[in-house]
DNA sequence: CTGAAAGCGCTTACAG
DNA sequence: CTGAAAGCGCTTACAG
């Protein structure tokens, strides 16, 4: 059995392919009985219209593309799944697309969905915006960013999350609990805009509380001993507990811990940016500044939704994160 | 800048629209300075055909639907990735849906991808089959099954993974470190056709080896107790080495283990299914057996390519699982 | 080597 | 309330 076409239905109906559209569509006026008898036919014949068809006409494709740097990712996976959801409700197909790897493919898969006459894209930008993303924004195709911005590109409204109330929950945690002094460490220097902001959100929040002398900023490169040197550093000025703007480098510092035998939560206290699943499989588990990544994945859609359905000019929006406490957090000895 | 057309380019080419079409399929003997007209108004405007338009001539989209139990998942995204990677190279561009939450959403996600007229389909499929699913084969659409299968559809190729090989290496690897008896944690008892298989191979293989009296097998629920209460039982049957064949249950054994004080690699050996990202973080790392997800969606996306190209027919692939020896196997006392 | 015409599966004015 | 016709952006016989 092929695809069944319209005409298949019309004629099973006995009616013009013309009134079966409309009948289908609920446009201008049906005589009940013509509705049912098309109703039959779609039932009988397992009719699912050609949405190829329908676009070329109404020039709304229904599809959307998603760029994310890695769904292999969790974080992005969790974002991916939860912008995704709230598209199909609204019955759109995504395209989702990974960026990481290199630029050409990046182009490769951006020219990919562009032929597929995409409605728009949701996307999660990269350091260098490659010529295809230029071109997506030029065709005034209605493009959101989500979870990071990326400079160039002023016009397009953006979903990501402010630091500022989950590291200030975290830092007043750790400031009751006891501790004098509190540790930083800000990931490999990127040109991250959000990663900045972290940074900034700690050193203005924690001098407050703890007094600018007492606030150790350490950033790390990609290598797991630039991380681990670090920490240690950051042990032997007394410091006892560390924020970790970066998971990546808090994965990295937990396994170290362990190995050396330090007890977390009781010697050594951190918090780590990004919910991440490993955090909670830990004994103890991790204390968390969450991005609320479903909120950004669900509001960046439905804001996308606003741009493509009614040319809404949408502007940007900042989720707040929020800390969530758990054992890795002990009082100060 | 709306999208442009083949017109655009004939009209800036000074030709007509079945030549620019021509030139750019090259189909037909077209003069050197036509092409270069064409190639070079394709460039000033940035022309990316309209692959629904094609599509709807020449009855293929070069779209596909990949249907995954939950993309958050690592494994799934591990094998997302690699289907998605392996098509984007032979030009498909690939609809990526989610079945596990219910069957609704999932009918939905096919009938969706199936009004995009995609050229077939990759599943993973689920243990109640839906009605989309039916609909799909029954239309003669390609479709392969990736990582499992399912009763009911016997015409239906699958590339999946063969238990034995790494769960023998694993045995070996136990037997030759001295322990005497060895446990298997079989996960929760599911319909599902691989977590059988496993049980099966290691029944075999591990009473071969150790004797049937030696070998221990149960099965967990899905909460944390019954799995912890199952550790327990083995421990106290003096079994030392443990394979668990569903990962999460090696993940909340793990914790358990951690945070009762038991040191994994000495006091308590273990080896799990799926090769977790997880897996690599921890102290000890732990002994996997991999089931070679990359390779699983590679094979599945050319053999399904094969289909989808030639027409061919192709048959189920078994993909060997690998050992990985890692720390929390270690020597009998 | 090139162009005019038909047609893929739909929708939407336009007549009736 | 319903049907015939045009057209969305392409490709592909069919003439020249």
């Amino acid at each position: 059995m092929a695809y069944v076409t319209i005409r298949d239905v019309a004629k099973r109906a006995g009616i013009s392919v013309s009134t079966v559209s409309r009948a289908l569509n609920g446009t201008g006026r049906i005589s009940a009985k013509t509705k049912k008898a098309v109703e039959q036919a779609v039932a009988d014949l397992n009719y699912i219209p050609d949405s190829r068809a329908q676009a070329m006409r109404s020039s709304k494709t229904r599809t959307v593309g998603l760029l994310v740097p890695d769904i292999r990712n969790g974080y992005f996976a969790d974002l991916a799944y939860a912008v995704q959801d709230t598209l199909l409700k609204a019955g759109y197909c995504t395209f989702i697309g990974t960026s990481s790897e290199n630029v050409a493919k990046q182009d490769a898969f951006l020219t990919n969905i562009l032929s597929q006459h995409i409605d728009g894209a949701i996307i999660v930008p990269q350091g260098d915006s490659s010529d295809a993303l230029r071109l997506l924004i030029d065709r005034k195709l209605p493009v959101m960013f989500v979870d990071r911005i990326v400079e160039g590109f002023p016009e397009v409204p953006v979903v990501d999350s402010d630091p500022v109330p989950g590291m200030r929950d975290a830092l007043k945690d750790i400031h009751r609990r006891g501790f004098d002094k509190v540790g930083y460490v800000s990931g490999p220097i990127l040109d991250s805009v959000s990663l900045r902001e972290r940074e900034l959100a700690f050193r203005q929040l924690a001098s407050q509380m703890f007094g600018e002398e007492h606030c150790f900023v350490e950033s790390t490169g990609f290598e797991q001993s630039s991380c681990e040197s670090v920490i240690r550093r950051m042990h032997s000025s007394g410091v006892k507990a560390i924020i970790f703007g970066y998971s990546p480098d808090a994965i990295r510092a937990m396994s170290m811990i362990i190995s050396e035998g330090i007890r977390l939560g009781d010697e050594m206290s951190m918090v780590s940016f990004d919910d991440l699943e490993l955090f909670r499989l830990t004994t103890p588990q991790i204390s968390v500044i969450s991005q609320q990544v479903q909120e950004i994945g669900h509001k960046g859609a439905r804001l996308f939704l606003d741009m493509v359905e009614h040319h809404r000019k949408v502007s940007s929006q900042h989720i707040k994160t929020v800390y969530v406490p758990r054992g890795s957090v002990g009082n100060a000895a």
